[in-house]
DNA sequence: TGCTGAATCAAACGTACGTTTAAAAAATAC
DNA sequence: GTATTTTTTAAACGTACGTTTGATTCAGCA
């Protein structure tokens, strides 16, 4: 195999192990063996198995968090000096996720999984995952979402905000096998068309009505 | 120890691990030193580390599906010929998971992380939950919301369900990290404050306007 | 052509894995 | 109180783990 692809090869390979296994269940042997190199070559290109597994995600969350800030900055500029509109706030979280995913036109589904996947892993990789690429956007779109709510309390919108983003990660850990039997089979690789659906249900159940906190039933 | 209650520590040693660290990630050996017992006592009462874990589903799965069905049923009778409160159905679905979380009154945070892991397990594993306690619940709610539904196809119906279920399960792997800083400490042992928000914010995203799929932006 | 640094390789490091075995211990039945 | 079954135990089964090592290969350049 031609030379320098190698950090290529074994960072793809990760994607499906990781996807499939996790972290505790991948095996480097066979994720060396999946991508034709040594086994030796993840401890020389990447120091550690956790290690690559940590640039993996770094690679693929940067971007869409980069993406995210600059969808959210324009649709601040759209918007002027009133509160953005809670469509664009979450278009703004959801839609570079599938942009992401899109690998010459098609979508990888694997990686979809990928990213599904970290919210359960154990607590050391995930609070790493979280502290390093995650608490400047999570601020971001609450500031945000708190701006544009109906007057709700700064608790419930991180509360309604939580349950998007378990929306989304359980709908990422679940795509690949929506073509089975729950939906439409022509519609799995339509990652877009979740996307939309899924945010447009975000958007109205972050618009329920809200009861003050201690209704009954 | 008193004999008789090893298969009864081994379960419970079980759902820690298996909560923390995946079906992969889950050392028979750490788990049987946690109950206390030797490491060949889980081949003999369960016969393998898989049929252990999937005891221990099939004890904590069925009777919530149970409850489920009997909620649900319940939902049915009161409202006689009509369909049944959108409410009520998500109601069935969700609060049965805090009932069986419940442990002498407190709430047990690790059986929640352990049903939020089950969605990201290794195919194998998977599949075979998924077709061993699933189906007739899943289609017994569906069908309930295509009576209930304001004129939703049922693709879509199955769709926000399919939302629905991510959200519930992508908080239940996620409410036992809750108490450091996304919202109030207070609120960690309240689960079902956090499943009565779930379910208002989840009616609230199943009631969004349907646009016929072919909506643009 | 010979040198240099990066990259790859087979092999071995020590440790841990899930499972099996056969003997010891405890509980139950007669 | 002995016989029988159920449960527990220590030890070993073969296999796989992540990492390290030192030799080998290979490119680029003098």
């Amino acid at each position: 195999m031609e030379p320098g692809q190698t950090k290529e090869r074994l960072l793809q390979a990760a994607e499906q192990f990781y996807a499939e296994h996790g972290f505790e269940g991948t095996s480097m042997r066979e994720l060396t063996a999946a991508a034709g190199t040594n086994l030796a070559a993840v401890n020389y290109h990447f120091g550690s198995k956790k290690a690559l597994l940590m640039e993996l995600c770094r690679i693929r969350i940067e971007p869409i968090n980069q993406d995210r800030m600059e969808m959210l900055e324009a649709a601040r500029q759209k918007a002027g000096s009133a509160p953005i509109l809670l469509e664009d706030i979450f278009a703004a979280f959801f839609f570079p996720v599938g942009r992401q995913a899109l690998q010459d036109g098609k979508p990888n589904l694997t990686f979809l999984r990928m990213a599904g996947r970290l919210i359960s892993e154990n607590d050391e990789f995930y609070e790493e995952m979280v502290t390093a690429f995650f608490p400047v956007v999570v601020e971001a779109f609450l500031s945000e979402l708190e701006r544009t709510a109906p007057g709700l309390p700064p608790v419930e919108v991180r509360w309604r905000f939580h349950f998007a983003v378990s929306a989304l990660v359980g709908a990422l850990a679940q795509h690949h096998r929506m073509g089975s039997s729950k939906c439409s089979e022509l519609e799995l690789n339509d990652v877009e068309g979740m996307l939309r659906r899924l945010r447009d249900f975000v958007c109205a159940g972050f618009r329920a009505p809200y009861e003050g906190g201690e209704a009954g039933q």
